[in-house]
DNA sequence: TACAACTCGAACACTACTGTTCAACTTACT
DNA sequence: AGTAAGTTGAACAGTAGTGTTCGAGTTGTA
């Protein structure tokens, strides 16, 4: 059987479609969560049932998205130098990845409603983890307060990153202020008040 | 022509079938920002053509939905004494009223797509303005930074809010632990860092 | 050039929702 | 006890989405 042909012994134009769908769905679902197949498909200039021929449903689509946005993100990560002083990595951390995570974000929205719980926790878990480590690692380190739980941390940069995000989408931030305010903002909380 | 009958006048069992429909619409929007009207109807032990009886469109239930979580809201802020040291009134502040601000914000998540985005801000103003006017004072009084805008700073508390809120729904946070987490965090973050 | 791979629109069946109507019933109130 | 007000399920029309099939057209590739 030489069945189930890989995305190399494809024709070109099926390969771009594929790109292109995939690059469609993920600014349609960042602007609205619930975007139908339709719509997508417009967006990446290709007919519905081309969309369906590489697709077989609407939630491999996001589930596919999901996957390339993730993907996407690891790379920016990896590239990143977080070594040395915490307080500067995670200035750089948010710095150069907070678009692609508000991006990633708003995918992750629409997956939430589509996907099995348990299979975006799956996909969501690596890059997390990278995240996870520079806080546990700057709590040890001195850097960053070790009277909150470093989960909660970690969630405290989501939250703000996320709603940045969508601060940006209400213009009521301006998108080349977010970074500082976000870096500013995020310091500030990992530093154990005076009250 | 005595038309329009008012709820004064209205059978008590219609009244509380009102009453009944709008709690269930809140539980059932909180879990899910898109519940159609029959589950809202169901949980509301309550057929759906009563339902319909008293709102004459979904998109009329979910806004009489927003303003009475809103008006539970508002009588909550005002019962709260937030003069005095602005830290320990934000303090206050959040304490008792994070549970309702983020039932609030889950209606406000599902009036998003369904009212017409003027109609929500005229309704979401004014206790919105309780909260900035805090803000304000303290960052004239020196007890929170002003290098950062006000706006912002009412932003971080409103995402901090609802992010807590999402974390203790999907397990990640207890309960009772939030609102210190959140005070010691929101303090911290209106507080100048030291880098 | 020839052929298989691919694309496309139209039409289909299916599901799920909104909102309406109707006729029968139950219940609150005087 | 009588009556108007209120509730109910069933059935309806209308809309919008998903996923499929088909036949005809287009295009990459060898």
């Amino acid at each position: 059987m030489s069945r189930s042909a890989t995305s190399q012994d494809r024709r070109a134009d099926a390969r771009q479609n594929v790109e292109k769908i995939l690059d469609a769905a993920i600014t349609c679902l960042s602007r609205n969560a619930d975007a139908s197949v339709s719509e997508i498909a417009q967006a990446a200039g290709v007919g519905r049932v081309t969309l369906y021929g590489h697709f077989p449903t609407r939630d491999a689509l996001i589930e596919a998205a999901l996957v390339r946005v993730i993907s996407e993100g690891e790379a920016v990560l990896e590239s990143l130098d977080l070594a040395g002083d915490p307080r500067r990595a995670l200035r750089v951390l948010i710095e150069s990845s907070w678009l692609l995570i508000a991006r990633a974000s708003a995918v992750l929205v629409a997956a939430q409603t589509a996907l099995p719980p348990g299979r975006i926790h799956q996909l969501h878990a690596e890059p997390a983890q990278r995240v996870d480590e520079l806080i546990r690692r700057g709590q040890t380190e001195g850097a960053f307060r070790d009277d909150l739980p470093a989960t909660w941390l970690t969630s405290v940069l989501h939250h703000l990153l996320k709603g940045a995000a969508l601060d940006v989408a209400n213009g009521l931030l301006e998108q080349a202020d977010a970074p500082r305010l976000i870096s500013e903002t995020v310091l500030a909380a990992y530093t154990r008040g005076d009250t």
